[in-house]
DNA sequence: GTTGAAGCGGACCCAGGGTCCGCATTCTAG
DNA sequence: CTAGAATGCGGACCCTGGGTCCGCTTCAAC
């Protein structure tokens, strides 16, 4: 096990770099702007450090986007329904997009980030092909719902993070009608296939 | 009317630039490195000129699009069935996205290069607004069918230019095996309420 | 305490978008 | 045809921001 643990003020300034990294995504406009330099600066720290703990950009926005989706993680491998394993597949598709949904409007300057900067299509990121497989797998249980991993893409899309900015931020569309247009639209996807009886 | 003409070589360069632009998106790999200084070169230009003619690298993006767009505009303003606006909405709505999905297909790398690099969301492009304005009111159209703001943005969530990119780059899914998944998705989300009859 | 490895930090590098301004080209008036 | 002004040209230059480097510091194992 070659595994070494990592120095003591090594962890801490991973801790600090991320505490900082987050309240800078929560308080300024854009992700954009908020630089690596910025984010260094904030924790106290120096840029050498900040990209030796993380790799690059995209390494600390996944740091931060795993951190805050450990929850749900949780709550979708293992917690009860309507997010947990046990849940009958019509169900559970509206609860798992609900899910991703409330994530990106809980947290829409990390998601924006993570999304548009990442060197590269979001399509390829490993947290996407979680949620794609998952989703994917649960349609594949709906009776008579073709085309499963094209569908899967599809709802996932309707969740993307600068959509539900738009609609958030420019469209002023208030939190709980963004869920219900989302869940009638799933709904819509899912009645038409016939319902098992 | 204080609409001054163009000079001639100044037109002469612009399309140069124009030409030389396409040809360097359809060649190059992934459109981040066909850079400014790249399409000055190939088209035998300063960048100064470049810049002078498109403002800025959005702008020579959105001259690109709009000539490629050229043909289906005019067939979805004022074209015959089943684009133009004679077509019952039912079947209207997915040939318009039938249309953006074979646009995308044909023009990846461009269609790509302008939603990502866009200088903010591409929600707030004024090419998307019409899309998703001319959607909408379709969608207004089908009895039954609510938040048609959010269905219109929903459907064309799933012709995302990097979403494309994925499905026939990554996942070598051939262009009419797409076309007819989307087909099939947005029959789905039609047929979820009722026929007219 | 000593010592070598792990970590630190900020000066530095580089690419790429965008600007500037002296020079060239084109239009227009006489 | 020519002169002058207006318009446009081009590439050197600037700036920002991600990422690297390396001499110095700090930790922890002995």
């Amino acid at each position: 096990m070659p595994e070494r643990k990592p120095r003591k003020d090594a962890a801490r300034n991973r801790e600090a770099v991320l505490a900082a990294a987050d309240a800078l995504f929560a308080r300024r406009e854009s992700p954009e702007d908020v630089t690596m330099a910025d984010v260094a600066a904030a924790a106290g720290v120096g840029k050498g450090t900040l990209f030796r703990a993380f790799g690059d950009r995209a390494g600390l926005l996944r740091a931060l986007y795993e951190a805050r989706m450990e929850p749900i993680r949780q709550a979708v491998e293992a917690g009860p329904p309507p997010l947990g394993p046990a849940t009958p597949p019509r169900d559970r598709v509206p609860a798992l997009l609900d899910a991703v949904l409330c994530f990106k409007l809980d947290n829409r300057r990390l998601a924006l980030a993570l999304e548009e900067g990442g060197s590269g299509s979001p399509y390829r990121a490993e947290h996407y092909e979680r949620w794609h497989g998952l989703l994917r797998a649960v349609l594949e249980q709906v009776p008579g719902l073709t085309d499963s991993g094209f569908t899967a893409h599809a709802l996932l899309a309707a969740t993307r993070a600068d959509l539900v900015e738009h609609l958030a931020g420019d469209e002023h569309i208030p939190r709980e009608a963004m869920r219900a247009q989302l869940a009638n639209f799933v709904t819509g996807v899912l009645a038409s296939s016939p319902r098992e009886g």
